[in-house]
DNA sequence: CGGACAAGCTGA
DNA sequence: CAGCTTGTCCGG
């Protein structure tokens, strides 16, 4: 078994009662300590010089040992402890028995087979119906269909069941989904999800960041749901208006739709150049104008993350500057304010008053929803991320989490696309096709509302292939870019940083099977030829005593 | 991780 | 040398 404590990276032998199944979940007494622990073997050879503990308890059921030994092969791939992968792969809350299995009787199903073969990518325009993909999947039989947000799965586990397709909704229906007999839906952790018949697996969406796993190990929903298809011999079909290049690379076959069919499911882009604006009209050209008088609701796009951030005195208003350079400062901790521009600290605290209350300005951002208001000629809402409830004003600005709050408009204008396509990170290109066909989803496809993109980059790749209604352009530019540099697909990454980072990656280069880059900022990127050279590698690579961490398939760095 | 135990430091 | 801290090891 393997315990449910961090810091042990160990399996230990127990004598179990009789029948105690791969997967089970038991309390056993380890050093003294009751601790929880997973099944994960039976029938063990214990080495002759150890006694033998009883495990204290069964207390439920966990992983079965499919969903076990992906997980090790998740450990390994994203350089991550074993028992942080097993609870993703728990259940809730216990689960002592499973319900019957659902009954056999199929639904005669009408739907189009799924794409032949294992490894697919189904490229459908961002307002295109996936329903029907889901469907043939459910044909199959036990299909695990994955959606990027667990409202999404819930509301597709609704229509599916509407259909009378027997439908586990993960995680809340663990144990339904583990008896077998349903479709399972869920939203990423469902990438470990009990699918004890699994027929074929379904990612929407899959170029979604929200796949991958923010902590560490970084694991990534879709490649975690595609080995396990690998493994069970089943078809997994990756649905996304814009696949990743690491997705086309993946796939033996890429579907791609008719050019009317993928030019009817994107918007019509309208792209202002910002170069031969007036200067004066800054953010708000004539045509947003325009679309903001002709009525319907509009969201407009502006992302502040990046841009200057100011501090100043909550109490006198006077602006929080470095004592030594006169930089403005920013706050990294909660009592700590940092200067950039020479790198001396300072406790938070004003300079003219006093007073250790500060406030951050968000430059521009009231006075853009102000000028916005005065221009659309009614009040503007600002949505940001803790705004609860979304306001029921016809015109809305905020960060691009605005988009993932609407489920239709009738125009998106992004007030400075340029923020996205430059953005310091080697997918900008990728993330802002995306933003893009979410864009286009919201508003309908070609036909119905607009997307406005102002920019100063009006002939960049990614907003040619938005233009075109085929992210195939981008991905050729991309992709030669991205072999030139070394980058993802063609070679595999992982950031190394913590105050154990210095003697792990001196170990490491000391490994000729990858290349350690760096320091930067107190991180090391190790760079491999492909994820089994990258994980072989750390994974041999003794870890040495205090924090470290290794993140693979950095986003960013 | 957290307990056990050993080695090292301090003060009387 | 007791009393305490710090470091290393190990768990079945």
């Amino acid at each position: 078994m393997v315990p449910d404590v961090a810091g042990i990276d160990k399996r230990f032998d127990y004598l179990a009662p009789p029948d105690t199944p791969v997967g089970a979940l038991v309390r056993v007494t380890l050093n003294g300590r009751r601790v929880g622990a997973w099944v994960v073997d039976v029938d063990v050879d214990p080495p002759a010089d150890v006694a033998l503990r009883q495990v204290n308890k069964v207390s439920g059921l966990g992983p079965a040992a499919d969903v076990i030994e992906v997980a090790e092969w998740a450990a390994w791939r994203w350089a991550g402890r074993l028992t942080s992968l097993l609870r993703s792969a728990s259940p809730a809350v216990v689960v002592r028995g499973l319900p019957p299995p659902a009954a056999a009787e199929r639904l005669p199903v009408t739907a189009p087979a799924l794409p032949a073969g294992g490894r697919t990518v189904l490229r459908l325009a961002p307002a295109a119906d996936v329903y029907p993909v889901v469907l043939a999947a459910a044909a199959t039989g036990d299909a695990l269909v994955l959606a990027p947000s667990v409202d999404q799965a819930g509301l597709l586990a609704m229509r599916l069941r509407r259909a009378r397709v027997p439908v586990a909704l993960v995680p809340r229906d663990w144990a339904r989904a583990a008896a077998g007999g349903s479709v399972v839906v869920g939203a990423r952790a469902a990438a470990w999800a009990p699918a004890p018949g699994l027929s074929a697996v379904i990612v929407l969406d899959a170029h979604d960041e929200v796949y991958q796993e923010e902590r560490t190990p970084t694991w990534n929903a879709w490649q975690v749901a595609a080995e396990r298809a690998r493994r069970a011999a089943v078809p997994c079909v990756l649905v996304t208006p814009c696949p990743t290049l690491e997705q086309e690379r993946w796939a033996a076959d890429v579907v791609v739709p008719s050019r009317a069919q993928e030019r009817a499911g994107w918007a019509a882009l309208e792209v202002v150049d910002r170069r031969k604006e007036d200067p004066r009209s800054g953010l708000f050209s004539d045509r947003l104008v325009t679309l903001l008088r002709g009525g319907g609701r509009v969201a407009c796009i502006l992302n502040r993350k990046g841009r200057a951030k100011l501090l100043a005195c909550a109490a006198c208003g006077e602006l929080a500057r470095c004592e030594r350079c006169d930089a403005s400062v920013e706050s990294v901790e909660a009592a700590r304010l940092h200067c950039r521009r020479c790198g001396l600290d300072r406790p938070v605290v004003c300079q003219a008053c006093g007073s250790q209350r500060l406030k951050l300005l968000r430059l521009g951002v009231s006075r853009v929803a102000e000028e916005l208001a005065a221009l659309a000629g009614e009040p503007v809402a600002e949505v940001t991320a803790d705004t609860a409830d979304l306001p029921a004003n016809r015109v809305l600005v905020g960060t691009e989490a605005l988009l993932h709050r609407l489920d239709a408009v009738d125009v998106v204008a992004f007030l400075d696309f340029d923020q996205e396509l430059l953005a310091p990170r080697y997918r900008a290109g990728e993330q802002a096709l995306a933003l893009l066909a979410r864009a286009s989803r919201l508003v309908g496809g070609r036909g119905s509302g607009r997307v406005l993109v102002q920019t100063r980059a009006p002939a960049h790749e990614v907003l040619d292939a938005a233009l075109h209604a085929d992210p195939g352009r981008l991905a050729a530019v991309e992709g030669e870019r991205r072999q030139a540099l070394g980058l993802p697909p063609f070679a595999a990454l992982a950031l190394v940083s913590g105050e154990a980072a210095p003697v792990f990656v001196d170990a490491l280069s000391a490994d000729t099977a990858v290349e350690v880059l760096g320091p930067d900022d107190g991180r090391w990127l190790v760079r491999a030829p492909d994820h089994a050279a990258l994980a072989d590698a750390l994974s041999r690579t003794a870890r040495p005593a205090g924090r470290l961490r290794v993140e693979v398939d950095p986003l960013r760095f």
